[in-house]
DNA sequence: GAATACTGCGAACATCGATCGCAGTATTGG
DNA sequence: CCAATACTGCGATCGATGTTCGCAGTATTC
């Protein structure tokens, strides 16, 4: 019962006998988020992957121990674009805040990320040092450890619903949409739902709202909720 | 182009020709939950209701038309679970809290609703009823309806997030999960990530805090802060 | 130069969602 | 009461998926 964690982070070049393996995991992580770029996290198949390098779909289990594994490396690869050099004021809640948006801006051009479910993906060292980063924003803060991680958590989680937001007021209502609409306004106008038929109606005159304010709103809500001083 | 929903809402008993369908809509539905209850999301396969209901995978397709139909079937079906029948105090932060409480109750005892991406998903009628007594909550606060449904949406994105938490939470650690937490300990003791040592020894240490107070808390804020009368 | 240790990958397996077309059957119309 | 009709159930099958096995090839080490 080992039980080693046989993760893709410890896997590279093990022995390191080969001859520097010009398609390294790095490179595997490139053509796969390509890939997802273009067709969503379902298109990142074996296959796809293996004929966009030239290769067999078999040779990727070399560098990558499942597929599970590959997006954890897609999902701690585009994490460690997220800039964190900008110093912190020591005012923890701005500074999350801050943090809070370029996360949400890594969502809003990988759109993919969001479909990789979060309750699996294991902790890479580029999200370790974006843990490091949130938890030094927390430094002076009087909470427990649990306290600060569930906080963090918690505002990821709220980063993620307010990039749903955004992405789905960026699409312009395509045929699919308007298709939809329609047919939930029929549904709405069987005369037992009058209010979402009266909401959908407004919905469409009515100008959203900046989804950047409210989510500045409420990200500093939910962190003076959760305790923090504000 | 006539674009027509083909959703599986209007598809039963079409012609109603056949003999009392008797492995329905309904039946598949039940018969997928169980499926799902027992192994996820992922359980729920062609085959294994087909080889549950003593018939052959194609037969299910006369009554779903994709697999994603039949995910929105299962879904709109536990909707139907949430008891509606409660009457409202007119109030409406505290209508919608017991509201997120009672949904929050349905992914508890149904995990895999949280594996069912949002996005995607299209309005039964059993969610139709859903929507509808939340509108009905909103009725005399004085917002647009699109802010009406953003509200309603964001709402039952935070119960989606601390029904993630409450059910992490609620998993006596197993193996995996000591072994995922040794990995994630080795990671942070590598000395670059002393934060994250820190906080997940105290993590393992401190009692968790009751995630419904937080989630009560979380939630009134959340309402006041968009708007409604707090 | 031989032993070694790794790499790349063709072939294959199990499983998945979905389609096609036909046999069977219940309902309808005469 | 029979034929036409319209639907149901489903075997066979397609294309695609993740993953494994084992072997040929190659670079490194001794």
């Amino acid at each position: 019962m080992p039980e080693e964690p046989a993760s893709i982070w410890m896997r590279p070049e093990r022995g390191a006998r080969g001859p520097a393996p010009e398609r390294s995991r790095a490179q595997i992580a490139v053509v796969a988020i390509d890939l997802a770029i273009a067709g969503g996290l379902a298109a990142v198949s074996t296959r796809q992957i293996a004929k966009a390098l030239g290769t067999g779909p078999a040779s990727l289990y070399r560098y990558v121990a499942t597929r599970d594994d590959l997006i954890d490396l897609m999902h701690d690869t585009v994490t460690g674009e997220i800039d964190l050099s900008v110093p912190l004021t020591g005012d923890p809640v701005e500074d999350l805040l801050s943090l809070a948006v370029r996360t949400k801006d890594l969502y809003l051009r990988y759109p993919w990320l969001l479909d990789v479910p979060v309750e699996r993906t294991r902790l890479g060292p580029r999200a370790a040092d974006y843990l490091e980063h949130a938890l030094r924003a927390l430094q002076h803060v009087p909470m427990t450890g649990r306290q600060k991680l569930e906080a963090i958590s918690l505002l990821n989680g709220l980063v993620t619903l307010f990039a749903h937001i955004e992405i789905q007021e960026r699409r312009t209502p395509t045929a699919r949409q308007a298709a939809q609409a329609a047919y939930q306004a029929q549904l709405a106008a069987d005369g037992r739902h009058p209010l979402i038929a009266a909401a959908m109606a407004d919905s469409t005159l009515d100008p959203p709202d900046d989804p950047r304010q409210s989510f500045e709103r409420m990200t500093r809500r939910l962190l003076t909720g959760l305790g923090l001083p504000g």
